[in-house]
DNA sequence: GATTGCATTGAAACGCATTTCATACATTAT
DNA sequence: ATAATGTATGAAATGCGTTTCAATGCAATC
């Protein structure tokens, strides 16, 4: 493939015209500039890509760390991400971790070796130090509650959406309240388990470590979720369910197993994915599409040196159906 | 940030012996083998990959182009391909085109300089022409019946499948039959489109234009299908649906409608999504992660350039449920 | 007529790792 | 003892676009 030096050559001007010419910069003859044009086209000219980067020392390209890009909830996130790097001329490098540390780290060395300008972490299992360490090579954003630490953030604060959800069922008249949960670690699920006892310890319950059920991400866990409850003496009247796809899974499979909902088990779920308004399920709104186009408008304006908001809290609002 | 030649300059030896020991190369002593690494500790360094990319002349970055990272099709499609990536170490960098013509070319460019080895492509909207004038900058592959184009291609057969599903269904003993669908063009949807048209040939039925129902994606799309449905005063009996998101949007709303399915109406869609299990929806089975998979595979068998298949069907099952 | 300033243009340095080629020494085979 | 291998190492070329700096040409200002 031809370089900007053959160009240059069959042009008649100097590699430094032609990269004048190549990035519409002033101060060109419009005869050179056409013999430029001309070039480019009788050689089928592309730039090498890997040459601008190097020498620009960046690549205009966005690293996105998530554990599983096949799940709602992330790959909502991802498209917001991807509507607004769009248009801001970036790209989006993947790094799906499926929450193991060694491959968060290797994602967080793309950034050392500026393979990418940014990420944005979506979720995590690595410590906040390692992260901590990585962001003097660019701008990092986590989806999560960064609690004060010096890093970027965009986040729900899952504590109160939780709490109002636990308040909700606790009006409605719920004690017996159990919750569905992705992972048990994880600031978001530390939280949302924060929300669950302190809610609980407010009417005198305790919480019951098997009305906690952990690993549910998919609707097929739900699946799982209900032979559980079906195996239990003591059922709780009620479930706080982190995922509409297990919420919907929870319901589906419940009724199947002939019960009636809320009557015989309340279900609150999060993310108001469309599944839930098919289902009916009372849910809580998270505006993940809207987090990922404000994680990276975080990144971007990083780059634009302004002073950036460090983290941004977004809004959940609680969606009224019949589940509960 | 430190380059290689600093690090040579404080391990005292050359820039060839510090490349041969970052990469692993033999025929280096052991004393300044260690030197470097010691160097290398010492300044932090790490290698500017763009470097490596420039000089190397490949990335081991496949592109990824999809109209919609949100959807589960695209994202189980996603999944498979990033998890057989990883294995191979590669990356995967993302082009969300939204069926745009403009963001599909701008993505094959990227192959043409050199920002991705290969490209995967999972739906398009592009001319075979365009994308066969980019072969010859890497490896393409496309998740669509090639047609014996000289392009690589993975792909399922929706004639037969869709055929498959016409059959059954007129098995049942349906006549009256409608189909969703989420774009019209296409070479998979226009697949379809034959295999409909041919079974109602079959049996003496003529196509309806109103039971076809156009830009059918997502669950809340069933919302619209269901509504047009009651707006009819000739209803099909049964309804081939390409997707079980909108098939269960179609469920759970006609269900709300007060119809009994398939007494009502007869639902077979595709995918065998686990939602289509949870609301007991006879579905095709479309291995789509596999074919994520053996995308990816086909792109990095034409690296080891070993003679590649050029394309590979992959099969589809009838999953019987209660839904027909 | 002299000075200031903008428009044009190219040489050369820069970003940085990989890889080839030549060289030098140490072994092993003949 | 000599040829043939293998080990070890560095200089220099290579991949390629961007950017800085100096220089030249030409028009406008004083």
């Amino acid at each position: 493939m031809a370089n900007i030096r053959e160009i240059a050559k069959i042009a008649g001007v100097s590699v430094a015209t032609v990269s004048r010419v190549l990035n519409g910069y002033p101060y060109v003859k419009e005869e050179k500039r056409n013999a430029v044009w001309e070039a480019v086209e009788k050689l089928n000219y592309t730039k090498n890509i890997n040459a601008v980067h190097l020498a620009k020392g960046k690549t205009s390209i966005i690293g996105v760390v998530l554990p599983y890009v096949n799940h709602p909830y992330f790959s909502t996130i991802v498209e917001g991400i991807s509507i607004e790097a769009l248009r801001y001329g970036y790209h989006l490098l993947l790094f799906q971790t499926n929450y193991e540390e060694k491959k968060e780290i290797e994602a967080l060395e793309m950034l050392k070796m500026k393979q990418v300008d940014g990420m944005i972490i979506c979720s995590r299992t690595l410590g906040w130090k390692f992260i901590e360490a990585y962001k003097e090579y660019g701008p990092i954003v986590l989806c999560e509650d960064v609690k004060g630490r010096d890093l970027l953030s965009v986040y729900i604060n899952h504590y109160e959406a939780f709490m109002l959800g636990m308040e909700y069922l606790i009006e409605k008249g719920h004690r017996k309240i159990g919750y569905c949960i992705g992972r048990t670690t994880g600031t978001n699920s530390k939280d949302r388990e924060a929300a669950y006892r302190d809610a609980l310890r407010k009417i005198n319950e305790s919480p019951r470590q098997e009305w906690i059920f952990d690993h549910c991400l998919y609707i097929e866990d739900g699946k799982r979720v209900v032979n559980e409850l079906l195996a239990m003496r003591e059922k709780p009247t009620a479930l706080l369910v982190s995922s509409d796809q297990v919420a919907a899974g929870i319901v589906l499979w419940g009724q199947s197993a002939g019960w009636r909902i809320p009557e015989d088990l309340a279900i609150l779920s999060f993310d108001n994915h469309p599944i839930s308004e098919a289902l009916q399920i009372t849910t809580m709104d998270l505006p993940l599409s809207i987090m990922g186009k404000k994680a990276f408008r975080m990144i971007y304006h990083s780059f634009q040196n302004n002073e950036t908001v460090k983290a941004e809290k977004l809004e959940v609002r609680l969606i009224e159906r019949s589940s509960v």
